[in-house]
DNA sequence: AGCCTAAGCGGAGCCGGGTCCGTTTACCAG
DNA sequence: CTGGTAAACGGACCCGGCTCCGCTTAGGCT
């Protein structure tokens, strides 16, 4: 894989489509018409669907800054705050971050379950996970051998069935019953993996 | 609400759909194309439309015996195993039966955020949960005061991520985390399937 | 400058979802 | 049996997703 760098057109054409892109989401939700965007952004459609063979794979590359920064807020929380408050306050900015976006949550399923390397979005929200679970077992609230893809997993199913706005508390408090799951102390019924 | 009875026609139209609804399903999961089911039971694609406003509504319909018999195994559950096993027991065979239908996981979700009362499915579910639940807290394996709705949309979202055949082991786990939340922090009974 | 070719383009075309409305028909009353 | 009417029908139609492939062009080479 040379990733040789885009034809100076293709480039200034993907470029385009980003920012149409985030402005139509922004607008009108992931769900909004591709045709639309690749006709605002002055492309064919083809075009928009050789950049970003899936909706998922635009929406990504639209947030992937964003992404980013909630994983670099992984290590701030731990920076000021104790283990057993940044685990919380992470998933609910986790949870609030999907909920902004309108139709964010078949998108995050998409990404969540891909099997391609190139959606390496998720191994960046697993590897914040496992930052702050690392520090609540070394902490002590957190049960040690929990793993975060499990955990991202379990995220990625409250924002599924919680991720719209006027869900926010449900949201919360399966994030409640989540953070539970994880916590030293109970033996539950059912054992563990 | 009178709930006049169907025309002869429009009562066979809609049985005819069922019927062929329910091989489709079966043979190609839930997505498949309604316009296909429309034409296979002789009618229009209006007329499907009509009965079944929505693609959940038909799958609804078709599915909803067995909801039923997956609820009342709730209370069958409790009389042939102790509360603490029942539970499990019970949100593995949800999770089954939604994996056993290939593309469930939309349609639950359509089920589960429904504002229709039609959608009378959520309260059965919710029902059997409470049975379990009351009888886990009665046994005293169950933390007092958890919402069984939590605990339907807690199964839902994990049906969400991880509904599909190939995932059956995330979902295991991610039913493990769920039961340990809804748990007495002291000690659950440690019976396990 | 001129050529060549891989890289890129983009829309026609097919498919499925869902709506809308003119046409047909069951069934009831007389 | 006949006529009237609400109920039901069903497909044409519009829209969006996505693919496929013939056309265009950037940009390296000489």
């Amino acid at each position: 894989m040379p990733d040789r760098p885009l034809r100076a057109d293709a480039r200034s054409n993907h470029d385009r489509l980003l920012v149409v892109a985030a402005e139509a989401f922004a607008r009108e939700g992931t769900q909004t018409s591709l045709k639309a965007i690749a006709r605002a952004a002055g492309v064919g459609i083809g075009t928009l669907y050789r950049r970003f063979p899936t909706r998922e794979s635009l929406v990504e590359a639209v947030y992937r800054n964003e992404v980013i920064r909630l994983c670099d807020a992984a290590a701030e929380l731990l920076r000021t705050l104790t283990p057993a408050a940044a685990l919380p306050a992470w998933m609910e900015r986790f949870v609030d971050f999907m909920a902004a976006k309108h139709g964010m949550a078949d998108v995050l399923r998409a990404v969540l379950l891909s099997e391609e390397d190139r959606m390496h979005t998720r191994d960046l929200l697993r590897a914040a996970i496992a930052t702050l679970l690392d520090a609540g077992t070394a902490a002590g609230g957190v049960r040690p051998g929990v793993d975060p893809n499990d955990v991202l997993m379990g995220l990625g199913g409250i924002t599924m069935i919680a991720g719209e706005e006027d869900q926010r508390d449900l949201a919360s408090r399966l994030i409640g019953l989540l953070l539970h799951g994880i916590a030293t102390a109970a033996e539950g019924p059912g054992g563990t993996a």
